[in-house]
DNA sequence: ATTTGGATCTACT
DNA sequence: GTAGATCCAAATT
């Protein structure tokens, strides 16, 4: 079934865990594509100076302040990065979405990333959003109706509770040591260093 | 109008 | 593991 806007609503970290294992489709330019969700990353509310929202709203993050089960798309080193709001107050948090393992349309996935390693078609959140076709139309977009970008568990990936890995996040500059990285443990299609696989 | 810094990626060693 | 490419948007001039 596909999800519903009340499975955003529990706390980030929660969500980012319970994602981990769904699938992400997306019929963005006609031919459909999915993956399963096997890396995500909670950026928290209160107390977290890596979080966006963190230094109050601004015209891109605006997505970020809206209700759960949105999505939140910024641009960044000329890439995009997709997340999902979460939270069931005007507490601003999101769950950056870093990795999938393709499950369908890879012929669609190849043709807009421009590679044919599978390896490398979703694996990273820059990587994942060409694969999706994911741009800027989808910021502030619902994830909880079939239009062009849901998350479901029609399929699941199958994996036991305690494989999941908890591990500091990629890339930021502040809050460094917090484990806020949540990753299906030895999964080939996490990226990162693979002390944190 | 110009500068600066990022929740990145790839190719190369 | 590291260097260089890349580009948007916020901050600064």
């Amino acid at each position: 079934m596909i999800v519903e806007p009340d499975f955003f609503e529990d706390d980030v970290i929660s969500v980012a865990k319970k994602l981990l294992g769904m699938r992400l489709v997306s019929t963005i330019n006609g031919q459909r594509r999915a993956g399963f969700i096997v890396e995500t990353e909670a950026y928290l509310p209160v107390g977290d100076s890596a979080c966006h929202a963190s230094k109050g709203k601004t015209k891109s993050n605006t997505s970020m302040f809206g209700p759960p089960g949105i999505a939140y798309v910024y641009p960044i080193h000329s890439r995009y990065c997709f997340n999902v709001v979460t939270g069931n107050t005007n507490a601003p948090s999101a769950v950056l979405v870093r990795s999938l393992q393709p499950d369908e349309g890879l012929a669609k996935m190849r043709l807009q990333r421009g590679v044919k390693d599978i390896k490398r078609l979703t694996t990273g959140p820059g990587c994942l959003c060409e694969a999706m076709g994911i741009n800027r139309l989808q910021d502030g977009a619902s994830l909880t109706t079939r239009r062009h970008l849901w998350i479901d568990d029609d399929i699941a990936l199958h994996f036991e509770e305690q494989e999941i890995k908890a591990t500091p996040r990629i890339g930021v500059t502040s809050a460094k040591e917090l484990p806020l990285r949540f990753v299906i443990a030895g999964n080939e299609f996490v990226s990162g260093p693979k002390k944190w696989r």
